[in-house]
DNA sequence: ATGACCGGGTTACCCGGA
């Protein structure tokens, strides 16, 4: 079972691009973010008729997930992250597919650090690691995906000296990041890939993408149980390279059959 | 150190993104 996540950064207008895409990388399950799109405005019909079912939360102008499936039922079983029945920011959505509970997170940005938007991204995180808690509990195989505006560690970033004031490097959230690994949760691509740089955004700007001045903030996080299960992850990196692209690449991971 | 590139939409001398 191959499970991807890519930030398309605005659906309607990624929608060549990401039907081209999945027909060459053809995974199973796709949890997408940054939809940027309303409810009504979300082309469930030209995915599928790329053989994907859809669910999603979108949201006008900003944020907004979805998860598609392919040949696999899909059944709705959250759009929301637990916690703060006052978050109206569309940013998780959860679905269990073949006795694998999914969910897809698009996890605030945070700049400028100090400031309001940190500090919702602080008590996102807060939120996030509470509800961490209760899945491990569970004790089922879960995948959490998604696009983590987290850059874990030095290696997953260009110049890291330049990213220390940063929302998405600050030791706050790294730190954040660093309970979950603690926790149990395993961060897939440095389980098989240790020492590697590794990255899944590059900036629009700057020519970032044929410098490589990337960041590793795309990730996928997963239960114990899945550990034996994960044979192989990598990032596409060749769809960054597209015309009208995103600024993500697509993430993806391989899970044997038990 | 700085700039500049995208998508959405109030089509702007706009905003947010990372």
């Amino acid at each position: 079972m191959k499970i991807a996540t890519y930030n398309v950064n605005g659906i309607n207008a990624r929608l060549p691009v990401l039907l081209k895409w999945l027909s060459t990388s053809a995974p199973d399950i796709v949890c997408l973010q940054e939809l940027k799109a309303p409810q009504e405005k979300f082309p469930e019909a030209a995915i599928a008729e790329a053989g994907y079912q859809s669910v999603w939360h979108g949201q006008k102008s900003w944020n907004g997930v979805a998860i598609l499936t392919r040949n696999m039922a899909v059944h709705e079983l959250a759009v929301s992250l637990p916690g703060d029945p006052e978050d109206a920011q569309s940013r998780y959505i959860q679905t269990e597919i073949n006795g694998v509970l999914i969910g897809c997170l698009y996890l605030p940005n945070g700049n400028p650090a100090p400031g309001t938007k940190f500090d919702y991204k602080l008590r996102w995180l807060e939120r996030f690691k509470a509800y961490t808690d209760t899945l491990l509990k569970l004790d089922k195989p879960v995948v959490l995906t998604g696009d983590f505006n987290i850059i874990p560690d030095e290696v997953d970033v260009y110049k890291p000296e330049r990213w220390l004031e940063d929302a998405l490097f600050r030791p706050e959230v790294r730190s954040a990041f660093r309970s979950l690994t603690e926790q149990g949760w395993i961060d897939a691509i440095r389980k098989l890939y240790p020492n590697e740089t590794i990255y899944t955004f590059w900036d629009y700007f700057r020519g970032s993408f044929s410098r490589n001045a990337g960041l590793r903030i795309d990730h996928f996080l997963l239960s114990p149980h899945l550990e034996s299960r994960l044979t192989a992850a990598g990032v596409d990196k060749y769809v960054r390279a597209w015309e009208k692209t995103s600024d993500h690449a697509p993430v993806w991971i391989e899970l044997k059959d038990e």
